[in-house]
DNA sequence: TTTTACGTACAGTTTAAACTGTACGAATCA
DNA sequence: TGATTCGTACAGTTTAAACTGTACGTAAAA
């Protein structure tokens, strides 16, 4: 039997799989999509009816996704409670946290192995590292460039 | 005191993190750092020792890293134990597996959401989630795009 | 002002993942 | 052949994450 509910059911199911794929937890992604699905901002006590999870899952959920920028708070006057909305924007909001995410961890940790590479330098032991080492930063290298690269990729596509 | 150890211990650290954003665990990602940074190919009580971890965590993790083709096993004549190295085209190896997940995820996802979409339309319902779901169609469509165009560059990398 | 309703901090609980030790089959060595 | 050593299956344990309920501060309503 095929209600309604299943599809939609079917449907949050399925999308959140590849909402997990940029790497938010199962939890937050069958938060951001049946926040998405829903046709109006939802307060913490719809999505904790809807989620079937306590107000206090889906409120640190709804704030995780806030921090990355996939979710807003929506005002509506008359309305005390707190409504919340999915950004529309698919495409250029999930791939920016993305991006960011890795183009942000790979400035880091480039900084980090040069750092470790002067430590490595001064062992007399270190050369047998020293080529793997270099390897390393070259691997963030072409990260960092393939990256860069899928940035002005999707800014074309707007 | 820095000692060599703990250089190491530092190096190995800092590159499972790298490692983790492609979709490890940090156990498997320790692990296969270790064994990147390793000169020589390891055994299972090596690793073990090395890693600090039971025998069996390793067996699973070098499961793990097998299967996604990131680890070989290596053969020595005269070494009764099994010896297992990790690839060392960190960038090719990594990038394929990476994008290989992306778009075999996708291409899934795509079929299912154009399944859903059928029983969507005879829905009377149906028209509020209509547009989303056309929505998410052509999300998976740029997705797919972009991995595909990431393919390409990378392949240009070489 | 008092009362009510909301969001969130916090402590405790549940659930799932990671890990371990034992045990056993297969392969090697004596 | 029997003894040893390896890899791995499996059951049980530990550890970390996700989640819940209560309790409290704040702000709106009466």
């Amino acid at each position: 039997m095929t209600s309604e509910q299943t599809i939609t059911d079917n449907l949050i199911h399925e999308f959140s799989k590849t909402i997990e794929m940029f790497g938010l937890s199962p939890a937050d992604a069958r938060l951001f999509t049946t926040l998405y699905l829903n046709h109006r901002p939802m307060t913490l006590d719809e999505m904790s009816q809807t989620t079937g999870k306590s107000k206090t899952s889906v409120n640190t959920g709804i704030r995780n996704l806030s921090d990355l920028n996939l979710v807003k708070q929506v005002w509506k006057k008359g309305v005390r409670k707190d409504l919340y909305a999915a950004e529309d924007d698919l495409f250029n909001r999930f791939m920016h946290t993305y991006l960011d995410k890795w183009i942000g961890h790979i400035n880091l940790q480039k900084r980090s192995l040069d750092h470790l590479k002067k430590h490595v330098y001064k062992r007399p032991q270190g050369e047998l590292i020293e080529e793997k080492l270099a390897n390393m930063i070259t691997f963030h290298s072409l990260i960092e460039k393939t990256f860069h690269c899928i940035k002005e990729e999707t800014d074309h596509m707007l």
